[in-house]
DNA sequence: ATAGTAGTATCGGATAACCGATACAAGTGC
DNA sequence: GCACTTGTATCGGTTATCCGATACTACTAT
């Protein structure tokens, strides 16, 4: 996710995950992330990072009739969470007890 | 360990989540930093990191003879962990059968 | 059609993460 | 003593994160 020696991006990765999980929308991850972590990410958040995943051909937009966009994993996604996830788990193995 | 709606603060997380297994230098941080990721962080990130956390009290150094500092956590400290380590699973959460 | 609403998107600015370079402190070996 | 090494520390600058405010789009309902 990172390239370097960055802890950043794990917002990116979080929404990649959820997004591998099911097509959603912007607000959907909104709301998902307001359930996980207490409080509602800003529309300036998320949009971005949705912007720069899709530039990155990680994910695409599910053009479905409505204006609402969800958004799905692509293959290459599917790659690139499959590495950052690796990572993130030698990163932090030893929490597995705390699950 | 963020206060607000933030991702950041991952780096100080790990950083604490050490030094509570083991009394640990900065080097020793580093070094296992490297193990993990794959590269090694820069003095000029861990040390300020250990600044910070020793600055809101939830490390100390433990003056040890020799110009290596050991740090340890403190109750406070402790403390921290425990609800930054509960945050971090909730967010996390669907990444236990990765482990 | 007009007003309202829900979801999407961007922009500007503040904060903090992070690195590279540099400097300092305290041993070790000759 | 003097070079060398090892670990600690700071400073300056770049980049990314994140938010609040604002605007846009398109569907809905009256």
């Amino acid at each position: 996710m990172t390239g370097t020696c960055e802890m950043k991006g794990f917002l990116s990765f979080l929404v990649l995950r959820l997004i591998s999980k099911k097509a959603m929308s912007g607000d959907d991850i909104r709301s998902e992330l307001e359930k996980r972590k207490g409080c509602r990410p800003s529309a300036g958040t998320i949009y971005p990072v949705l912007k720069e995943l899709s530039s990155r051909g990680l994910i695409v937009e599910e053009k479905g009739g409505g204006r609402i966009k969800k958004y799905t994993i692509t293959p290459t996604g599917q790659k690139e969470l499959k590495v950052a996830t690796r990572k993130f788990v030698a990163m932090f193995y030893d929490l597995k007890d705390e699950f």
